[in-house]
DNA sequence: ATCGAAACCGCAAACGTTTGCATGGTAACA
DNA sequence: TGTTACCATGCAAACGTTTGCGGTTTCGAT
């Protein structure tokens, strides 16, 4: 590692132009073997290795993905993150990283501050707060390559990565009744969110199938996703309806929250009543009674994305979306 | 939010040259009033935003910094990384974000790929198995601005942000023995760490201030840092020594280990056993009983290496290094 | 009327690459 | 020997900015 070398230093050492010397590391066919070879060679020794910045503006492209995602902290996150900075770097690819902190105005200015930095591509997963999607219409209408995962929106003709929500909380109130449950709350997610709906929906569907009842009431919308805010809600719930035998969270924080709130109430879990949570992170398996939670398999969607990125990227031919539906284990722990 | 705008076309529009729109825009004195004020005005109402790319050529410079972290997954490295891009896009800086993933090879790796995409400087905490610093001491020489946050080391002549874990730990024995803990042992980390050997020497001085023998059997390492690695070394130990009253866990992991070690002998805590962690991860508060654990204020750490680190990116005067301790907070929960 | 000096502004080169086009050379052909 | 053809290479412009230097006005003072 030393100061950088250019072309231009390669093509003084060896006595020939810069073109050359570019188009020698290119491989490009007027330039014969044995210089090639040279150029090769020199390089390799200097260590050489392009301007980026340089090439960047030569040709508009940064080698630069954007990510936008709700917040670092959880670990779903930051697994698919894992996931897209594994094949960007392979690709040759840098990331620039933005946090909307479930927040609206801040995903508008992490999107502009992502189209300043002149970012190949972005991918997205939407914040909490979003209900208006023109300021990714934009950049979509300027022929941006836009992939969203999980947090996703049909308004938007963009590709997307997402596990299917529905058959994941299918199974999960599946489980739930084939263990004797009977009368299964719900905890949902915020409207706003289409992954909400859909597993708001598999919750229901289930139930039909086996022949219980929905019952709105016991649907509540947790809208922050904290565990005070699930633990409140159960705890109202579970006075109101004191033979619920089954939570279903639309997260693991609402899912620990039903735990805190029965725990409280000394209702014995899974003995009383039973709980399932939806993504599967870390503190699932460390809480107790262990959690049993719909994995999301985050560091794949992550490759996912960005594999269906940088390859909409890279050819400008095939504009066709692609919808890459990732499918769910349900993890079964000590809460059922 | 459309294509992007030129200084060129701004010059063409108002039948200037580029020079003069450059100049209006910073505010040159040479340039008049009235054209300063025909410029920004078009500027704004066409949305010019410079192109880093042309501007980081020219000057050598692209505002981007690096950071190097061993795993994302963690709570204490997201709140840093959180207060890292607080500042840094405050000051008009882009992240981007390596993990190194505990392995000294892929921290090489990270090294170079962020040396060679021409970063400002770089933020890191080094990754476990690092025990020799030539890929950053080479980057030092070579002048680039560099600042170490929490797994920091002295060989190196650069910047540090770091809370006091000697003082850290120190407390947290402490407030055990104030509890009438006398056979305390520790879940120590990997010695490569100055972390760990600093949290030790806490440990030790604590107990000699109060009388307490220092016992070297009853400090073990935990080389790995998981859960489990500490719930088999708490097991053994306690195995060993019955009448242990207390464990100091180099982080929440290995404390999370020795709660589930007791609880798995029905030892409870913290009536027979008392748990002290340091980190104060987000699960701290979570498992039950809630732990007591030394508070690492990660954005703050993160804020203070981002303002040290671009002052000295943007200063060529002052080369002097700064060492900044952040102070920690004993956080007591149910574990004590 | 002339001069000098501000005050404003443009030219052109530079940062490191890429690429269309032109150029030199050489070998093969008539 | 002259023409053609091709191979290997170089020239120069371009991407968008910045900046040293020099050029043109304008204006007040002599």
């Amino acid at each position: 590692m030393k100061a950088h070398v250019t072309i231009k230093d390669l093509a003084r050492e060896l006595d020939i132009s810069p073109s050359t010397v570019s188009r020698a590391l290119k491989d490009h066919p007027d330039i014969s073997p044995e210089t090639k070879e040279q150029v090769r060679e020199l390089a390799d020794r200097w260590n050489y290795v392009p301007n980026l910045l340089a090439q960047g503006l030569r040709k508009s492209k940064t080698n630069t993905i954007g990510v936008i995602v709700p917040e670092l902290v959880h670990f779903f996150f930051t697994t698919v993150i894992s996931g897209i900075e594994n094949v960007a770097y392979a690709r040759g690819y840098n990331v620039i990283l933005c946090q909307s902190a479930e927040n609206y105005e801040r995903e508008v200015i992490d999107t502009k501050a992502l189209w300043n930095s002149r970012v190949d591509g972005m991918i997205v997963s939407l914040s909490r707060d979003t209900t208006d999607y023109n300021h990714f219409q934009e950049l979509l209408d300027e022929g941006l390559p836009m992939v969203f995962f999980d947090r996703v929106t049909d308004a938007l003709d963009a590709s997307q990565v997402v596990v299917d929500d529905y058959e994941g909380a299918f199974k999960a109130v599946e489980l739930l009744i084939s263990k004797g449950c009977k009368k299964i709350a719900h905890l949902a997610g915020p409207e706003s969110l289409d992954i909400s709906k859909k597993r708001a929906q598999g919750y229901k569907d289930a139930l039909s199938k086996y022949g219980l009842e929905v019952n709105d009431d016991l649907i509540v919308t947790c809208e922050e996703g904290t565990y005070e805010e699930g633990k409140l809600k159960s705890q109202l719930l579970h006075n109101q309806y004191p033979d619920i035998d089954a939570f279903f969270g639309v997260n693991d924080m609402a899912a620990l929250g039903s735990m805190l709130a029965m725990q409280e109430k000394k209702v014995k879990i899974p003995d009383e009543v039973r709980v399932v949570g939806f993504s599967d992170w870390q503190l699932s398996g460390l809480i107790k009674p262990r959690l049993t939670s719909v994995n999301q398999p985050g560091f794949e969607m992550g490759q996912a994305s960005a594999e269906i990125l940088i390859d909409r990227i890279e050819s400008k031919t095939e504009t066709e979306l692609v919808r890459k539906v990732i499918p769910t284990r349900l993890m079964e722990r000590e809460t059922t």
